[in-house]
DNA sequence: ATCGTAGGCTAACGATCGTTCGTATGTCAA
DNA sequence: TTGACATACGAACGATCGTTAGCCTACGAT
């Protein structure tokens, strides 16, 4: 383990951990915390085993009690991101006004809401899923389309309705997407700003960007 | 060394290298270059010395004829990365015509350029800045504050022109940071889209965001 | 002609890695 | 009361890590 706190390189919050229903009860989800904590610091590969036990409480041997490898848990993290990412947008989605300005605002809050409650599960998602088994990896990456394919059709039915008036479909995607991600590095609580405001600006950053008429 | 390759999770391209002002001759280079691919592909901590000794032709141990540490060779990456970065956002920024919203189309092309010029470089310099020990970063930190600012300066001068109408300054110039910055992830030169029509594209978004009048 | 240096090499160091093994302890159902 | 199961442990495995030491060789300058 490395002898300084990289983390504000990283990202800036401390903040507590992963969502609420996902979380299993016991050891479990203590190791689960703590591994997040550490992958988010150090990455993957900066963080060991017997550290995440240490901080579990209990020795490194005793994790395999409950995980039958490391990439298990960091697959579970992942996992667990992009489960809560995706059911977010979904329900934005459908409780939104049909109108595509207000899908795409509802959407993009959603995105950027994800990043900024749970900073630290979106940063280990995003920057260590090139660390994940690829036999881990393809249920992943089909959640993660799944997200991208419900902005892409909100995108797409506002210019089919003639309500956006975008250049290029595929590169305002994923410049918007790209603008949510990026919260989850420098969104911290001690901020002047609530998630509530960061997302309101998104979503309208994500209007204009779309040409999104009001 | 991981038994699978996961570049496509981490970036597209296996693009070529190092801007060539900026890269050493001989094994020195040769090692750079190496440690660019590994690191990109497989992170810091997921690539041996022994790993990139060996894709540049020569033993883990010759490594320290030309490095002192593997710290020491990520350091110099990063700063190769960031002082390409602001180097073309500078010259960009000095080639323009005064007008702020040619301004912003012009850092944010310099911007979107670097990133999609030298993805790998990209990827490395944002996402193994964490595992850059402290000693390393504080010279980096500022470059990359020196970039920030250049951005920060025109979207404020144009606002204070009267140019620009933004709500909310800093989450304009988080946003777009965080597109351009994203570029590297997923530009590969494999694309129907040349990197000029991508830094036309972006530029275009950048001026939404802020609301310059054209 | 010689000598210093640059840049390779093999070998090995101690540390740490993920993981396995065998065992002990506590709890709860039969 | 017994026995099974879940959960913890210490110890150790083989592999690999970053790094160092000592040696060899080719070559350019004196």
């Amino acid at each position: 383990m490395s002898k300084f706190s990289a983390t504000q390189r990283r990202l800036a919050a401390i903040a507590t951990v992963l969502p609420p229903g996902a979380t299993p009860e016991g050891s479990r989800g203590v190791i689960l915390g703590e591994a997040l904590r550490l992958f988010a610091e150090h990455g993957y590969g900066g963080a060991s085993i017997r550290d995440i036990a240490k901080l579990a409480g209990i020795k490194g041997a005793s994790v395999y009690s409950h995980y039958p490898s490391k990439a298990h848990v960091l697959a579970e993290l992942i996992r667990i991101g992009h489960e809560e990412h995706l059911r977010r947008i979904r329900s934005a989605l459908l409780a939104a006004s049909p109108e595509p300005r207000l899908q795409l605002i509802a959407v993009v809050r959603a995105h950027v809401l994800a990043h900024a409650d749970y900073p630290m599960l979106a940063v280990v998602s995003n920057a260590e899923l090139h660390a994940l088994p690829s036999e881990f990896a393809a249920p992943i990456l089909e959640l993660r389309r799944q997200s991208e394919l419900l902005l892409l059709e909100v995108i797409r039915r506002g210019e089919s309705l003639g309500a956006f008036k975008v250049a290029d479909t595929e590169l305002a995607l994923l410049a918007i997407g790209a603008m949510g991600l990026r919260v989850a590095h420098w969104y911290t609580p001690e901020l002047d700003k609530t998630p509530e405001q960061i997302a309101d600006a998104y979503g309208d950053f994500a209007c204009r960007i779309v040409g999104a008429m009001n």
